[in-house]
DNA sequence: TGCCAGGAAAAGA
DNA sequence: TCTTTTCCTGGC
């Protein structure tokens, strides 16, 4: 556990003495695109069809618009707060090279986020950059998600299967997916009608798993890693991006070794903690912006 | 204006 | 099996 006690509090809860939890490692690490970062430095976000906002002071973490029961439910699992980070971080620093990584982001946590929501999220995540991501999801979410309200303000949810499986590539595409779009649309058709299982993938083995999202249109090795790492709890994942290449080439392997050895060596180096040393070499690789 | 970044898929070697 | 090309958009 990261964190002590949760209290109840004027429209939120307070959870005490939480460690290993910064909100720009945790949001900032390219896991999830459907945060922003407020003027106050708290973070407002839309997840399992609710819009919350969290704030850090000293030890303590303040979500807002959630109660007690819903923390447990929904948000407890949400942040991975069961898990001691201390004890993940401790094992990979015994490498000097990814010790120097979790130094930099020792706030980093893994979110567990909803598989169809990260699938598409990740499809639209192909060939793209963090901001056009975000500007696409945010698109599709406003133009055929529900309306949430937060502060006077109006939020959006991810829609669901029901709502995307009428619509055509073109509507994609004019949310800006681009090419992304006829990816989409086959995704979320072969999902809608059950020729793919995504309950199946989930209690696969991470292999067979991998191998089963790869079927999906749009999903290549590294959108599957992403999709286990960020939704499925599957941590032997180990998404190769050119971050990720380029830490790995800073810190290990020869420059000319190709993404799929790439994956094979943190793999075989990381084991069962490969997507947390996946996310420690990303934050620090795009952080600081190395250069090969 | 053109050029670049960014992964998957299809074509090519 | 590995390598190259095409797809599209926004930002510089």
């Amino acid at each position: 556990m990261d964190y002590n006690s949760v209290l109840q509090i004027d429209n939120g809860v307070e959870l005490r003495n939480v460690k290993n939890f910064e909100l720009p490692h945790i949001f900032d690490c390219g896991q999830c695109f459907r945060w922003n970062r407020q003027e106050d430095g708290s973070y407002i976000g839309v997840a399992y069809g609710k819009v919350i906002e969290v704030q850090k002071i000293v030890n303590n973490v303040y979500i807002y618009n959630t109660s007690v029961d819903e923390f447990h439910e929904i948000w407890e699992q949400y942040f991975d707060l069961k898990r001691d980070y201390s004890v993940v971080k401790e094992s990979l620093s015994k490498d000097p090279l990814l010790n120097q990584a979790v130094n930099f982001g020792p706030g980093i946590r893994l979110l567990n986020q909803e598989p169809f929501e990260i699938i598409l999220s990740f499809i639209i995540s192909s060939n793209n950059r963090i901001p056009m991501i975000k500007k696409v999801i945010d698109n599709i979410c406003r133009n055929w998600g529900e309306k949430i309200e937060y502060k006077d303000n109006v939020f959006f949810t991810f829609p669901n299967i029901e709502a995307l499986h009428q619509l055509s590539q073109q509507d994609f595409e004019k949310c800006s997916a681009g090419f992304r779009g006829k990816y989409l649309k086959e995704t979320i058709e072969k999902i809608y009608s059950k020729k793919f299982d995504i309950q199946y993938a989930l209690s696969s083995q991470d292999d067979v798993c991998h191998d089963e999202l790869k079927k999906l249109s749009g999903v290549g090795p590294k959108v599957a890693d992403c999709i286990m790492l960020f939704s499925m709890g599957k941590y032997s994942a180990f998404p190769v991006d050119v971050w990720v290449k380029k830490a790995m080439q800073y810190f290990y392997v020869a420059p000319d070794v190709s993404l799929n050895n790439i994956r094979k060596f943190g793999r075989e180096k990381f084991g069962d903690l490969s997507g947390f040393a996946q996310q420690y070499l990303f934050y620090y690789a795009r952080e600081n912006h190395i250069e090969i």
